[in-house]
DNA sequence: CACGATCCATTGAAGAAGTCAATTATTGAC
DNA sequence: GTCAATAATTGACTTCTTCAATGGATCGTG
């Protein structure tokens, strides 16, 4: 006689089969807290957290951003990215260049020790990425980076 | 003659070319950061934010949660489940109720006016994930559910 | 049944992150 | 040259996050 098993499934499970589970934009959130969880921890063995190791990697990338680029890239307010490259030139990682096209615009670079840094760091970046992909069948990564890529307003437009 | 077309692309598209706009964990970062935005400027008209909607959404599904099961389940710290619910107590949408299998417990259940505030929100919500969608082909929008799932750790176990 | 360990919810404090308006320097349009 | 607009910065303020401590309830073990 199977005792009537309200089996009381840690919650978790219960929860799980709500109409919340099935919403995107909560699926969304959910995956980036635990994501950002993992890649926070990943860097800071390298004093990163994901914000200064997405502006480390920008800069390191010589792809010259202006700190207001940098804003509307990581979708932070410009004030915010003032205190996050104050700490990575405290470290030397990167430097404020002002640009020569407009000089009221900073253009960041990275130092040798900065790029040195980010290649270190990046592997870390990378484990955690293998780590969310490790759920997910080999032949689906392309196709989530793709649908993530157009989630974020970053796909292209078709050139 | 083209006049040597320096471009100088907005400079998101200079950037979107960059290795970080590859990086897995970024990309979920910046789609979650667009999909929170848009999410709470369309809850807003109810009093709500994507946080307490969620609170309300499990609450209104008779899914009974427990604090602690909302704190796991929203990846929050318990602190912040009672500020949450604190407010939503106060416009009585949801009530607490001791568990009665263990008077430690609280148990999350909606109010009638929570109900139906859920409902009206839903459609709020529903408004931003068709806006998510809509970039992506629908034949995709099944796995992008799925992949979501999975990556934000709520994957069926398989039965 | 009593003891101690554990767990739930709550509080409060400290720090980090986010938002916003004001300021200075520079640019570009006219 | 003047004037509006823009880049970076600062400061004030709010919200979010994290953590330790507390009180009440439960559980396991003896």
């Amino acid at each position: 006689m199977s005792p009537t098993e309200k089996t009381r499934p840690t919650g978790h499970d219960r929860l799980r089969g709500s109409v919340l589970a099935g919403d995107l934009s909560f699926l969304l959130a959910r995956a980036n807290a635990l994501t950002l969880a993992a890649a926070n921890a990943a860097l800071a063995e390298h004093g990163l957290k994901a914000r200064s190791y997405s502006v480390l990697a920008l800069a390191a990338d010589d792809v010259r951003p202006t700190q207001r680029e940098l804003a509307e890239f990581l979708r932070l307010d410009p004030s915010q990215v003032v205190a996050l490259i104050d700490g990575l030139e405290r470290r030397q990682l990167v430097e404020r260049r002002t640009d020569p096209a407009d000089r009221r615009a900073n253009v960041l670079v990275a130092t040798d020790v900065g790029r040195a840094l980010f290649i270190r760091a990046q592997e870390s970046a990378r484990a955690v990425e293998l780590g969310l992909l490790a759920t997910v069948p080999p032949e689906d990564h392309e196709r989530l980076a793709h649908l993530l890529r157009t989630a974020a307003g970053l796909s292209r437009p078709l050139p």
